[in-house]
RNA sequence: CGGGGAGUGGCGCAGCUUGGCUAGCGCGGCUGCUUUGGGAGCAGCAGGUCGCAGGUUCAAAUCCUGUCUCCCCGACCA
C-alpha cells in the first residue's frame, strides 16, 4: 500500500470536509472559538483578509455613488414589529436587551436591574431602525436618492454556528437605499449585486452566479431577493452575498413619504444589500487545500514571507542584510497599485516549521534565503499555487514579483471556474436528479452533487419535493429563458427555463 | 431547538464500565549543547482545583442530578 504524502492540514478534503476546514481556519490561524457562545475572534491574520475586503468594497460603494454613515446597534422592539413578514423571519433569532443595570447580588455575583420599559433589540440587520430615521430625512423628492452604507455588526442568534460562515455575531456591511421610482430601485438593486460579483471573481477570485430567490429564500420583507452563489469545493453552494429590492414595504412600515414633482405625497422604494464575514469563509473552501489556507493576491495582507536560512552564527549578519535588502526592494514594487507586502521571519525556530506555517496560512510566496544563495544573487521561491521550489537570480525576482502575483490570482479564479464546470450538469429527470444527489456511501458521505440546472415549473410544491434530498433552489438564473422551455423535473408541467439546484451552506 | 459525540497541563489523548496510593502518555514550552536548504536530536526543568455547580461516599476524573461550551447530523438562517 502506497503511503499517502503527509499533509499540513488532517484529515484531508476528502477524508472529512467539514473537520478539514476547521483546521485549516485553526492551523492558519485565521480565528477561533470564544468563551462567548456562538461568536468567534477574528485573529489578526484573519482580521486582516476582513480590512482588505472592506477596503475594496468600499472602493466600490463610493465610485457608485454610496456614502457612509453609523446607525445604532439597539432597535426598539416596536419598531421590528412594523413590517409583518420581517418580524417573522427574525423574530426567532433576535438577543434581547431588557435591563440596562447589574446590582449586586450580595454573594459575589450580579443581577439585572432597571428593567427597559420597552425592550431594545441587537440588530439582527437594520432596515427599521435605519428606515425610521430615513423618514425624518424625506420630505420631497429633492431629498432622493438617499445613498448610505454602513460598516457594522450584527447579531443573529443561531442554532447551529460554524467559524465565518455562520456565527452569531458577524460583521458585515449593509447599504439602504431610498429611490423616488421602483425602476431606480430595481436598477440599484442590480447594480450592487453587480458590484459583488465582480468583487468576488475578480478579488476573492471566487466565481459566483447570479440570480434571483425564490419566494421560499427570500429576504423577510422583499419583494424580490437577489443573490451571489459560489460552489465550495464539496461543491456545496455557498450564498455569498444578497440585494433585496424590498419595494415600498418598509417605507410603507416606516413611514418614508416624499411630495412627488406633481405635488402628491407618495411612498419611496428602497433597497439593501449586504456580505458578511462569511465572505472569508467562502474564500477558504474555494480555495484552501490539504496544506492550508491558500490566499488570493489581491486581498492578501502580505505576499511575500522571507525566511533566512541561517546555518552558522558568522553567517547571520550577512544573511539577514541581504534579507533586508531583499525586502527594501520588494516594497518598492507595486502589485494592485499597491507596494508589495513583505514579512521577514526572523524567528527563531526550525526552517521547515517555519516555512510550513507559512504554508498554512496561506502567504502567496515564501523566499528562502541562505549563504548559497546569497553568494550567488539569488533567492530560493516557493509560490503557494505549487508543490516546487525554484531558485532564482534576486533582481528577476524582484522585478517578476508583481506578474507572479497576478498570474497566481487569475489562475485561482481559473482553477475555481473550472472546478464548477465539472461539477455543473444539466438534468431532466427524476431519477437523474435523485442519482446526482445521493452519495455512494450514506454513512460518510463523500463529496457529491454540484450544481443542476433543471426545469422547475415554479411552484412551491415541487420546490419542496427536492428540499427532500436537501437540495434547494439556489437562484433563478437572470436569462434562465435562454436555456430554452422544457418540463418540470418534478411534476412535468411547462417550464420557461433551467434554474439551479444545489445542496447549500 | 431535536438526535449523536466530546470537555482531563498550551494542543491531542488515555484513565471512567467495576470509585481507592503522589492523575498518566505524545506533541508543544523553557534551559543547555549539538543541529539547520521541506515539519531536528539529546539531556534537564516547568506546567493539571480532571468544563462548572450541587449530591452520594470514609474516599469522586470515575457514580447521580443540574448547567455551560464545542463538534457532527437535522430544522432555521448571511
Amino acid at each position: 500500500m502506497a503511503k499517502k504524502p503527509r499533509t499540513a492540514i488532517t484529515p484531508t478534503r476528502e477524508e472529512d470536509y467539514p473537520q478539514w476546514y476547521q483546521e485549516v481556519v485553526k492551523a492558519a490561524e485565521l480565528a477561533e472559538t470564544s468563551q462567548v457562545r456562538g461568536c468567534m475572534v477574528i485573529k489578526p491574520w484573519g482580521y486582516g483578509l476582513w480590512e482588505n475586503i472592506q477596503a475594496a468594497l468600499d472602493k466600490m460603494f463610493k465610485d457608485t455613488g454610496h456614502e457612509n454613515a453609523y446607525f445604532p446597534l439597539f432597535i426598539p422592539k416596536s419598531f421590528l414589529e412594523k413590517e409583518a413578514a420581517h418580524v417573522e423571519g427574525f423574530a426567532k433569532e433576535c438577543a434581547v436587551v431588557t435591563h440596562h443595570r447589574l446590582e449586586d447580588d450580595g454573594n459575589g455575583g450580579l443581577v439585572p436591574a432597571g428593567k427597559l420599559e420597552e425592550p431594545l433589540i441587537v440588530r439582527p440587520t437594520s432596515e427599521t431602525i435605519i428606515g425610521a430615521t430615513y423618514a425624518k430625512w424625506v420630505q420631497s423628492y429633492r431629498d432622493l436618492p438617499i445613498l448610505i452604507n454602513q460598516w457594522a455588526n450584527v447579531v443573529r442568534w443561531e442554532m447551529r454556528t460554524r467559524l465565518f460562515l455562520r456565527t452569531a455575531e458577524f460583521l458585515w456591511q449593509e447599504g439602504h437605499t431610498v429611490h423616488e421610482t421602483e425602476e431606480e430601485a430595481l436598477d440599484e438593486t442590480r447594480k450592487m449585486l453587480e458590484v459583488y460579483k465582480t468583487f468576488a471573481e475578480e478579488y476573492m477570485a471566487m466565481p459566483v452566479l447570479t440570480g434571483e430567490k425564490t419566494a421560499a429564500e427570500r429576504f423577510p420583507g422583499a419583494v424580490s431577493t437577489l443573490c451571489i452563489e459560489a460552489m465550495m469545493q464539496d461543491r456545496k453552494a455557498l450564498q455569498a452575498g444578497t440585494s433585496h429590492f424590498l419595494g415600498q414595504n418598509f417605507a410603507k412600515a416606516s413611514e418614508i413619504q416624499y411630495q412627488s414633482r406633481e405635488g402628491v405625497l407618495e411612498y419611496a422604494w428602497t433597497t439593501s444589500w449586504g456580505v458578511s464575514t462569511r465572505l472569508i469563509g467562502g474564500m477558504i473552501m474555494t480555495h484552501a487545500d490539504d496544506n492550508g489556507m491558500v490566499i488570493p493576491p489581491r486581498l492578501a495582507q502580505k505576499h511575500v514571507v522571507i525566511i533566512p536560512i541561517v546555518k552558522k552564527q558568522e553567517d547571520e549578519e550577512a544573511v539577514l542584510a541581504y534579507c533586508t535588502e531583499l525586502q527594501e526592494m520588494l516594497s518598492k514594487e507595486f502589485y494592485d497599485s499597491k507596494p508589495i507586502g513583505v514579512i521577514l521571519d526572523k524567528r527563531d525556530i526550525n526552517t521547515g516549521e517555519k516555512g510550513w506555517s507559512w504554508v498554512k496560512k496561506g502567504i502567496p510566496l515564501r523566499v528562502e534565503v541562505g549563504p548559497r544563495d546569497m553568494e550567488s544573487g539569488s533567492v530560493f521561491v516557493g509560490r503557494r499555487d505549487r508543490d516546487k521550489k525554484e531558485g532564482i537570480k534576486r533582481e528577476e525576482f524582484v522585478a517578476s514579483a508583481a506578474s507572479i502575483l497576478k498570474e497566481m490570482q487569475d489562475g485561482m479564479l481559473e482553477r475555481a471556474l473550472a472546478y464548477r464546470a465539472e461539477n455543473t450538469v444539466e438534468i431532466d429527470s427524476y431519477s437523474e436528479f435523485e442519482k446526482f444527489f445521493t452519495p455512494k456511501n450514506a454513512e460518510n458521505p463523500e463529496a457529491h452533487g454540484g450544481f443542476a440546472f433543471m426545469h422547475w415549473c415554479g411552484c412551491a410544491e415541487c420546490e419542496g419535493k427536492a428540499n427532500e434530498l436537501k437540495v434547494t433552489i439556489r437562484c433563478v438564473p437572470f436569462d434562465y429563458e435562454k436555456s430554452g422551455a422544457g418540463e418540470c423535473v418534478f411534476c412535468g408541467k411547462a417550464s420557461k427555463g433551467r434554474v439551479v439546484f444545489a445542496k447549500s451552506y
